[in-house]
DNA sequence: ACATTTTTTTTTGTTGACAAAACCCCCTCA
DNA sequence: TGAGGGGGTTTTGTCAACAAAAAAAAATGT
């Protein structure tokens, strides 16, 4: 495990808080306060806001201040299509370098989405749906893949609260994962990452829909 | 114009340090010795180091220090990947919201290109080569794309320099670039996207040929 | 009453000092 | 001779104070 300074654990519960809603958006997030309730010093803050600043949370204005970053539909639109993109090219490797150790990794995914559903509780598919193609990822072996993905998840987590619901069909959602899942342990890259980008492509017609009822 | 703080232009003096190739690649760059050299606190420079290491410049091990990140061969697939895929992807947007002021910018640019690639250095054709890909990513619309891509344009040019050539064949370079310009500016995003990708796979496979030099 | 200027307050920017962790050299002892 | 342990040095981590900029409030003049 690597160590970390308070900087860095103040920035996950931070990260976390913003997570949670309980920021609203476009509110400023004074360096003094965050330095009080957090009981450490307003540089370490500075740090931990740095880091989120980054990870696309918080937008800053030099001499004006941190401001929790309010997404609009446009931005909902680029962190969809970016993790669309990134989520085929993650689905290719993951094919083209699949161990045994893989294919379980991902059946098991695969397995806790299906209980979610059944639950037919949102957070626990989101939840599951989430954790699948995170495994994808990571079966890509590609770092700054990783890296950038875990990004746009928690900026998709932000916005998908505001959603009133996440899927209408819950059949087809699963129906979706497994045959990407049968096309990664299969070893196909090709196939892998088509179907990788016609599965969010569905998604990103129910977004659409979403999004115009503003 | 923005404002920015010392810290930020600290940054952008040390990155062009950094992609002249001032640094061995692995260094440890102590924040004491910027401070001395930049004549800015070490706090200063902890910010600007910061900034450098989200944009993967520099490797930060906590209580260790920062250093000058070195790029392995699996870091350039990395980059490579990536950049290759976010490519696609800016071509496909910059095709669908094409206008005509956006047609002159890329044959201004195609035009650089071919009078960079007749001199025949180097230097002059893999910056004419950046910059048309920038206007690219720059038409796609995508403001986290364009973030994205010119912290890889950085990362790329900081392993193309260790490279022999950039490439041998510059007559079919040029041709690569032209066909990915008419499609754009015909407005066919899928046309795009496809020659996109396969430029790239070409660049690749060269690439390949020298890593596996080593 | 309104617009403008001045003053006050709030918030961020920068710095130097001190604390904590890691590193390095050297000494000891089996 | 070499493995292990101190102790001092270097380097990063954290903090509180002060400076600068922006925002808000108050005063002023028309």
């Amino acid at each position: 495990m690597l160590k970390r300074g308070l900087g860095n654990q103040a920035a996950e519960v931070l990260r976390n808080e913003i997570l949670s809603g309980a920021f609203q958006p476009g509110e400023q997030i004074t360096e003094e306060a965050l330095s009080a309730q957090l009981g450490v010093s307003r540089g370490t803050i500075r740090t931990s806001l740095q880091q989120l600043v980054h990870e696309g949370m918080v937008r800053y204005e030099p001499y004006k201040g941190n401001f929790i970053r309010p997404l609009d539909a446009h931005d909902v639109w680029e962190i969809y299509t970016l993790r669309n993109s990134l989520e085929a090219l993650a689905s290719r490797f993951a094919a083209q370098f699949i161990t045994s150790s893989g294919k379980d990794q991902l059946a098991a995914a695969l397995n806790n989405l299906q209980t979610a559903i059944k639950s037919k509780q949102q957070r626990a598919i989101v939840d599951a749906d989430f954790a699948l193609h995170l495994i994808i990822v990571e079966l890509s072996q590609h770092k700054r893949l990783m890296v950038q993905y875990k990004q746009l998840e928690n900026l998709t987590r932000l916005y998908i609260n505001t959603l009133v619901g996440y899927r209408t069909n819950l059949e087809e959602l699963l129906e979706e994962h497994v045959v990407l899942v049968e096309a990664i342990s299969q070893g196909d890259p090709d196939k892998s990452e088509l179907i990788a980008k016609e599965h969010n492509t569905v998604d990103g017609q129910f977004l659409q829909t979403q999004l115009a009822a503003d």
